[in-house]
DNA sequence: TTGTACGCGTTATCAG
DNA sequence: CTGATAACGCGTACAA
């Protein structure tokens, strides 16, 4: 800044002002500054912008995955949420390890973000002081709950594996099996949906439940076990997510299982192909982009300091009824 | 640190040097000091470390997309390879547009970063000169040039079109026809694979092409467009990616028609679903975790300063035989 | 092994 | 509208 005040016969505080806010500095030696710092190939430097200001413009993000697809679409709505305020976003992936996400929460705190996106509400007591310590807004999506850190923004997991199971039996299935990833989410919803299919139809429901995260080749391994340890040959099946659901249409077809008269089948999160497949799939639909939307709302209410969102706002989800179930 | 530092009775150097390099510190203040910032909570100030120390620990890296498993799998790779050595990586999406990516090469840049990743070997006149100008390793991933501007860590998308015609045509397909997103590589994998094909055959290749992204709804209105704009009934298809080739897959089976026998498919990317639907996707093997680890060693050997990379390094492609073509 | 002095490149405050 | 000056919180000499 020194340098390009100097090309334009101005201070270097000038030259900031020019930069943060135009309007505070005459035309005239706005496009002298504009002129040298075109010339010299100035680049501010932001971190020491931050250090003297205290506002980064950085919101940091943690998530359990970055190559799947639920939690990348809800980043992108948030990314897209904040980029018109200025921010942009340092993301990390948390493996779905509370333990990994303290390290983590640690780690970004040091960059000193001007807020923290979480998903869950699953943190350690350290993490949950250190956020508390940092004074910044934060909030957690994807799950819902009473006592979030500071702002939440999802849907109740437990209430959306109910819901399906009232479906099921609504439809008039009267056996029930699942195939379901490892997470802690996915894992509440199965046995929601668990609990109330048996307290509705007297009968046990047939699971398989795979360590790690959900793939196609899962799915279809999971119609397998299930037909042939389990023999489960009737019936609806609740998947943890579509990918899941679809490996399961495919196994069904090369096994000569009629959808949905001999196997049913549900996803979860209504991904793109959902709709496209064959038979088309009945699954739950959640809305990534708001969410993600209503995250960086949220957030930017309370950076703003002029709106104050709700602390707790719960997007409820929708069962699509196609013709898988 | 001048806090925790009265409170453990030393300087606030030392509180520096016990946190950077606890061995330049004897035992006892060690502990002492470690006490005291676990008393005050003390987070270490990462902003400021970067400004006086000229080094940010921070890596920007911009894909076209992070939804895109292709991207978010080579960004995780990548990522994995430098947090080892204590880098975070500053995410962005250019969706596909070489002016918003130069936009955010100058945002980036602004915080920085000690190194960059950008996809593609495409970039403005402009961005070329403020990377330049940045002085830090860039590396170009996702594709080869002769001309990095400064590491390049890919494969060749004209050679892997052309390497799949001849692979189409060996096999004894005589007829052709591409389905393909709308992204710069896409095209010119898919131009590449024309040409040869033609040259081979000696007969025109079919196209659709779409704007935007894949997805397995457009995969099946591509086969539908073939089948009823171009009177494609019989020959291989080439796909830009998995998600189209499987949307084939599954529209060819709703019109009842025969993979491979009537319609042979063929992928790109080789994605964890390939190896599992119905019938098994031939398809390009592309290694993203090696492209992501590739692209980090690369940059860590330049930010070492001891290894010395390759500028240019070519991963190539495997073409994987299943049943689909 | 520890401390002093200085600088990193901005923004905030106050004065003109 | 512009400038001088003092932080911002840490690393890097250099000295003790």
């Amino acid at each position: 800044m020194e340098t390009v005040g100097r090309l334009a016969g101005v201070s270097q505080v000038t030259v900031s002002r020019a930069l943060s806010d135009p309007s505070k500095v005459s035309p005239k030696t706005l496009r002298k500054i504009r002129e040298a710092i075109e010339v010299t190939g100035f680049v501010p430097n932001a971190l020491a912008g931050a250090l003297a200001s205290r506002r980064s413009k950085l919101i940091s993000a943690l998530v359990p995955s970055i190559t799947n697809i639920v939690y990348s679409s809800v980043i992108q709505a948030f990314t897209d949420g904040m980029r018109g305020h200025g921010y942009q976003i340092l993301l990390s992936e948390t493996g779905f390890v509370a333990e990994d996400e303290e390290a983590l929460i640690s780690l970004h705190l040091s960059r000193r973000p001007d807020a923290m996106l979480l998903v869950g509400i699953h943190h350690t007591a350290m993490a949950r002081k250190m956020l508390l310590g940092a004074g910044i807004p934060v909030v957690e999506v994807w799950d819902i709950t009473d006592s979030p850190v500071d702002l939440c923004v999802g849907f109740s997991h437990v209430e959306a594996g109910r819901v399906v199971a009232e479906f099921a039996h609504e439809a008039g299935y009267r056996r029930a099996g699942t195939v379901s990833a490892g997470d802690e989410r996915a894992l509440r919803r199965k046995t929601a949906f668990a609990d109330r299919f048996a307290q509705l139809s007297g009968a046990p429901v047939s699971d398989v439940t795979f360590q790690g995260s959900a793939s196609l080749a899962r799915g279809r391994e999971g119609l397998a076990r299930l037909v042939e340890e389990q023999d489960f040959s009737q019936g609806v099946i609740f998947c943890s997510s579509d990918l899941l659901a679809q490996g399961i249409i495919i196994e069904a077809g090369s096994r000569g299982l009629a959808i949905p008269d001999q196997i049913a089948v549900i996803g979860f999160g209504d991904q793109d192909f959902a709709a496209h497949v064959e038979p088309s799939l009945t699954t739950v639909h959640v809305d990534y982009k708001s969410l993600g939307l209503t995250a960086a709302k949220a957030i930017l209410g309370r950076l703003d300091g002029s709106r104050t969102a709700p602390p707790v706002t719960d997007l409820g989800f929708d069962i699509v009824r196609r013709l898988s179930a």
